[in-house]
DNA sequence: ACAAGTACTAACCAAAAAGTAGGTATCTAT
DNA sequence: ATAGATACCTACTTTTTGGTTAGTACTTGT
């Protein structure tokens, strides 16, 4: 985790554009290559973190504690950790990630609908 | 615009996760930091390109055709160019376009409700 | 003759996102 | 004694996205 140039016009464009469309601002959660797909597994069961691991099997473990970290501090997901050991580490949705299911139900309908070039194996977020 | 790796772990995650999550290709589609404001703006009613530059103060003129070329490919809006001096060129949804509209209004939604920590100015997307 | 408006285009560079390759500590089973 | 499992962490590099600056051609208004 890097950090961020603030004075930068990106970063500047960035907080412009997010007080004024909240589309833009819930993009912002949401977005990138991994994060809804995570969402997507939380949304049936809480999971170790190994089980999204597997759940994931092409994402790398440092994208994977990357993405949850930053889902943790925006507040959709909690984890709780186990002071055991071995560790024992569980992630599941709060209120607001749970709240994004109509969100992700929508991108998905949309998505099935529009895409007559590719064919979804699985899984089908709901 | 700049040729894409076609070979990069990056590109070949971005394929796979196109064709297991209809959200992720979604996602593709309306993701960045502009594509969601113009479909915005464009949802009222269809635009003349220096309409949507006005309309848009803070992006570059790159940023904006470059955007508007990816949502034209992507078949989300349609480009009329009337051969007239000085050029006279209309933007304006397609029906895949328009049909966006429940994905923007529940990101909107959540957005509006979940975002505790900012004020959003305008325009509201809706 | 010159500025302003139309809708772009191209070369270049900075910043962010994503990926690679290694590492940590503790425990249990072999 | 070593291997595998638990859940991470760090330094680094590659790839992609976004931004800067300059330019095109043609017409109308001053």
């Amino acid at each position: 985790m890097y950090a961020v140039k603030e004075s930068s016009t990106n970063q500047l464009n960035k907080q412009a554009s997010l007080c004024k469309c909240p589309v833009t601002y819930t993009l912002e959660r949401i977005g990138g290559r991994w994060k809804a797909l995570i969402l997507y597994h939380l949304s049936g069961k809480p999971l170790r973190y190994g089980e999204l691991k597997r759940a994931l099997p092409d994402i790398t473990e440092k994208m994977l504690i990357q993405q949850l970290k930053e889902l943790e501090a925006d507040k959709l997901l909690t984890r709780v950790a186990q002071p055991v050991v071995p560790p024992h580490v569980t992630y599941s949705l709060t209120e607001a990630g749970a709240a994004l299911s109509p969100v992700l139900k929508a991108m998905a309908a949309w998505g099935l609908n529009y895409s007559e070039d590719i064919t979804f194996n699985a899984p089908v977020c709901k």
